[in-house]
This record gives C-alpha cells, sequence and structure tokens, in this order.
DNA sequence: CGCCATCATCGTCAATTAGCGGTGAAAATA
DNA sequence: TATTTTCACCGCTAATTGACGATGATGGCG
C-alpha cells in the first residue's frame, strides 16, 4: 500500500523551521497552557483572574504564563500593580502555518 | 489598550478538546519528531532509512516513532522484516482545526 | 534449521519540567 | 512614608523525558 522505497539523497531540511515549529509546539504541550490561552482568546485579562481560572498556585501560573510569553504566544501590558495578559493571534496562525507548510500536501 | 476587565463566570471549557491539543503538541514538541515526519510528509519510509536520516540511535528514532504512532500522526505497515512508516495527514489537519478553533477569532 | 535484518522494548542515566511556598520589586493609595 | 496588591523570580522536590546500548521477537532466506 504506502511506498517506502524512494530516493532520500536529495531530501533537504529547513533546521530553522523544524525548531520552530518544535517550540510552538512545547509551549502549547500541557492543558494548563491550552487553558490560559483558551480564556486569553476572549480577551486580555489579569493574572489574578487566570489564576482563579487554572487552579494553581501563582506562581505556577506565572511561569506557564512566562512560557507562554517566550514563545510568543501572549503579550503582557504592565498597569501597575496589575498586567493585563492577553494572546497574540499572529502567533497562533503562524503555528498553524508551519503545520501546513511543513506537514501537508 | 487591551481589555482586563470582563465578566469570567460565564466561561466554559471543552477539557477533552484542551487535552488532546496538549496531547498533539506534546508528540510534535521535538524537533527530531517534526524531521521525522517532514521526511514522512514526502511519502513512506522504511525506518533503517529514517535512522540515517536523524543522526540518532535505532532506539531513541524507535522511541520518536512510538510517540507519533500514539499520538495518530503516524502509520506503521509490518511488511516482515521491514516497517514502512507513514505520516497520518488527518492529524496534522485536525491539529490545525484545533488551533483554530479553539485559539482563533 | 540456522542466520540475518529490522524493529520494539527494557534498564539506566542525565537533563528537563511541573508544581509549590517564599521572597522581593513596583506603584497606587491612604 | 507605610500599606496593599499584583506579579516575577528563586530554590526545592518529584516526576517526566531523551538518549543510549543491550536484548529479544519476528519472519524471510539460504
Amino acid at each position: 500500500m504506502a511506498e517506502c522505497l524512494r530516493n532520500l539523497d536529495e531530501l533537504s531540511f529547513d533546521l530553522a523551521a523544524e525548531k520552530e515549529l518544535a517550540y510552538y509546539a512545547k509551549a502549547l504541550a500541557h492543558p494548563a497552557r491550552i487553558r490560559l490561552l483558551t480564556v486569553l482568546a476572549a480577551g486580555g485579562c489579569l493574572g489574578s483572574d487566570l489564576v482563579e481560572q487554572l487552579g494553581l498556585a501563582q506562581s505556577t501560573v506565572s511561569e506557564h504564563l512566562r512560557i507562554l510569553r517566550e514563545a510568543g504566544f501572549v503579550h503582557a501590558e504592565v498597569q501597575h500593580p496589575r498586567t493585563c495578559f492577553s494572546l497574540k493571534p499572529e502567533a497562533v496562525a503562524r503555528a498553524r502555518e508551519l503545520l501546513a507548510l511543513m506537514l501537508e500536501q
């Protein structure tokens, strides 16, 4: 059924894109972080509210937010003493685009 | 700029979808597994060829393939003594769909 | 039957991650 | 200036992951 014998010599890899997609995926690879993003998808949100929605310690939620921020999924706008976190839709779009470009057709 | 004060009481979560997306992401969260999928995206492939392309030990590649198989990204068709691995495009499509449904708009 | 090639699984070790409490910085407000 | 609230960061522990070599199972082939 599947075609298994072919020439692999001419295969070339986009190492940067591979790392980028893996990095996005790593940031998404935890249910609590998905939950965070779904809350943020409905609009910006204070950290204290997120802690309440998640049911985890403040320090844990802060760490998840840091990971999401580093990956580019979340924007943090400081309004002391609060911070307003929001979803960066372009990061989601980029992740979807990479999936399509690299793994479809 | 961002709207941070809103009513969160009416938020409901799809726990199953959150876990599903996180599980897909976890499977993708390693450059070696992305590399495997990109090779497979060009057609089915023998495990021994994948080992060569990856430059990792056979047991390591086998473990990555197991993770991808469990997540539904890869199909394994045994043709003793070989096995032909191939990409399951519907899993990629599903991952993209979940991203769109849960995190866009 | 014995050999060979291929792939999965096991045990092990090092590195990473998830979770928590505690601490500290920052600015609005009293 | 002292207080309060909010959030980031540190240090710690337990659990998970990634990588490897070794071993084992499987069926084709000599």
